[in-house]
Formats: C-alpha cells, structure tokens, sequence
DNA sequence: GCAGTTTCGGACAAATCGTTCTGAAAATCA
DNA sequence: TGATTTTCAGAACGATTTGTCCGAAACTGC
C-alpha cells in the first residue's frame, strides 16, 4: 500500500509477493542507524521502522539482530570502506596515495553529522566488547585494512626508510586512521584532522631521502 | 550482614546507617564492568551486583544510570589516565617520554584480558553517538590529552622539527594513541603494539636533526 | 535506651527489548 | 480462475531494562 512495487530485486522473478524495498537500500538504512546509533541503541522497532521491512522479514532475511548487524557491516565495507582503500592506489607516489586515503577516510568520518566516525572502527570495535562472532568480524576488518596498507607500503618501499617494516608501518598507519576517524566521532574539525593526516604523511615519506628514481607525482 | 561494615569512609562520623562499601572501591567495580560490557552492556542488575550496592543507593548517590558512568569515567579518568599522561613527565628527553607515555598507554589497554583497550577511548567514545551530555564530556576528554600532550611538545620542541606545529603533532599523537588502544580491545599483540608506537616516536624525534644541546637521557 | 538519619535488601512498576506468530495481501505458476 | 508461495502488517510473547518504593537494619546524637 505505501509503495507500488518499485521492482526491487534484479533477478528475473521470484515466486510469491515481492518485497517493498531493495534489500541493499533497506541495508543502507539499517547501516546508519547503527553508525548513529551503536548495536545496542538501534533497536529492533526502530530498525524495521527505517528499514521499511516488517520485524518479521528481517529475521526471515537475517536470523537475529546480530545477523542483520553483520549483514549492515558487510554493506558499510562495500560501499564505504572499499572506496576509501581503493584511493590507496597504487596510481601515485606513496605519499600521494597515502594522503588521498587518510583524506578519503576522514571525509567518510566527517561527511555527515548525523553519522561521525566509522561504523567498524567506532561502533563494531565497542560491541565487539563482549560478542565473540562481533570480536572476530572486528579483528579480520582490521586485519584486512592492515594488509592492504601494508601491500601499497610494499610497493612504494623505494619512498620508504630502507629500516622501515611494512608491516609494523602498517600497523601504525591504520591505528592513526582510526584513532583520526574516531576524533571525528567526538566532534572535530575535519580540517585539522586533514592537516594531522598531511604530518602523519610528511613523518612517514620525508623521514627518507629521495632514492635514485624520484617518485612521478611530486606533491 | 554481608560485611561488619569496614569503616567505608574517611569523613570523621556520618549519621545514619554506614555503606557496605567505600564509594571509591565500588566505582572501581563499575570501571571495570563499563570497561568490559560498555555502556548499554552494563545493566543496573550486574552493576548493584558487582559494585555491592543496592539500587536504591546507586540512583542516591548517582541519579541515574548516566550519572554513574559519568561517576566511573572520573574514577578511571583518575586511576588510570593521568599516571598515563603523568609518563609524559618532562623527565627525560622528548622521545623517552613520549615512549615511556605510549607504553603506559598500551600496558592500560593490554594489561587485563577482561579490560581490553581504553575505557574513554572505546566505551564512551560509542556511548557519546547519541547523548549530547557524553559526547560533551568525550570531547571534554579527548581535548584535556591532546593539551597535555601540546604542553609537552612545546616543552621539547628543541627537539622537534623547527617547521613542526605542537597543537598539530599533539592531535595526531593522541589519534595515534587511541588507535592502538582500539587495536588491543580488538585483540592485538601487545609486542606489536609497542613496536609500532616506537616507530611512531622515531618519525617524529629522528625527523628533527639534533640541535646544539643533545638532550640528557639518550635511548 | 530512645529518637533521628541513612543505607540495605529486595520487591515492584512501567517500559522496552528481541523474537515469534497469525492472517491478509500480492505476486507466480498451472 | 485457483493453488502456491512469499512478504506485509501488526499483535503478542516472555525476558530484561531502568527507575522507584518500603520496611528492616545499623549507625549517631541525646
């Protein structure tokens, strides 16, 4: 009754009634509701209410409250997460895509009021607390930032102290990145988190000296 | 009946019934529960449990539930963070102490498995999503160690950088900092943590070459 | 010993929580 | 059209939540 059916799923036809809303704009509701919200404070009512879908198909879709949280993470890294990492490149010099992430990750922190930080860093991290499957989620989204991070560290390791370890660089990099967004979380301003960033950049690539090949983008 | 009520407070002679409990006694039980089950985790039952206190005292001393964590974040506030930030000294040189500051840090956030990461950082960093009161006393929080921190740069900036701003380098330290606590709530090494945060101060103090008067203690 | 005062201890109330159930609605298939 | 299948829409469930209440207990001052 309040919608004619937009069509929703993709797939050729299904059998029985179609359901009122896609299932990934539905899950970008739930997203940020849990971005604004956390775990616990985005509650059920609330979530079916935002989502448009009755409590009933969310646990037919999902299982449990949990469930529906891991599937909003999932849809958070999609469509949030993976642009931010994809910035790292490599389609610059180190320092370049290095800003270009640490500045994509704090505009994805601080683009909209109404949902500040991040939802794996700030949310997942604080209900990961005493959930297990949420502590394991919470440890492999770290670890794969981590090892992205430390792949384009890497690959620019020319730009890099000949001493550095990528791996503990990368440990750090994504720390700060966190610990930035978290910031964010708090009420920053997003300019001096950039300016943080840029120093956190200039620590890190000025620290060695320009090697044989200068890296192609200079700034 | 529990206790034979062991004095409780210092104050010379109160009238009526005497606590069970030392105020600050049962504050530290409700850190810790904070600290393990964050804000919404923590539910009066399990607090009046643990802090060995009924209800009714808790909403006297308290008011509510809010109030009691506010009551808790001081006590880690003043239990837990400031002999963190009192590492900073200035006792030794800038990068000793900004060493000896991040090992406390991680030592906080790693020293008990049942309290991992940092309880303002991670608990009331998700809790201040919503309530403009902790988000409020976040910002508080997170502005009171970024100011101890720009104190001590500018105490040491003889061996910073001559280009390098204090106010920047303290955000982007703390960042740091809170980023590896969020790493230990989500399972991290403690080794791997420290190691990172001495390539952390490596960047910051190697970057500067050293001015006329070395500083006093070395490593 | 007898008021006065404060806390204890546990029950209680109202609301909200996650979860389940039921019947009507809306589509496809035959 | 009629049978089948899936979702919608909302009521209902038991458990748990925050917050309150009240009599008994334990202390001080007189």
């Amino acid at each position: 009754m309040t919608q004619p059916a937009p069509d929703t799923t993709r797939h050729p036809r299904t059998r029985g009634r179609p359901r009122s809303v896609a299932p990934q704009q539905a899950l970008d509701a739930a997203v940020r509701l849990f971005w604004t919200h956390g775990y616990d404070g985005a509650s059920l009512a609330r979530l079916s209410r935002q989502m448009r879908l009755p409590r009933a198909s969310l646990y037919q879709s999902y299982g449990d409250k949990e469930g529906l949280f891991l599937a909003a993470i999932q849809r958070y890294a999609e469509t949030r997460q993976t642009p931010v990492a994809q910035a790292l490149g490599p389609q610059g010099s180190l320092a370049s895509d290095l800003r270009a992430f640490l500045e994509a990750a704090i505009r994805l922190a601080t683009a909209d009021p109404a949902t500040p930080g991040c939802l794996i860093a700030c949310v997942l991290a604080d209900a990961a607390g005493n959930n297990p499957r949420l502590r394991r989620e919470l440890a492999t989204r770290f670890a794969a930032l981590e090892s992205r991070l430390q792949d384009r560290l890497i690959a620019g390791r020319a730009e890099l102290p000949a001493t550095a370890d990528p791996a503990l660089l990368a440990l750090l990099l994504a720390a700060t990145t966190r610990g930035l967004m978290l910031r964010a979380r708090a009420g920053a301003e997003p300019d001096s988190l950039r300016d943080a960033a840029r120093v956190m950049v200039d620590l890190l690539c000025l620290a060695a000296p320009p090697p044989a090949a200068p890296p192609p983008a200079a700034n």
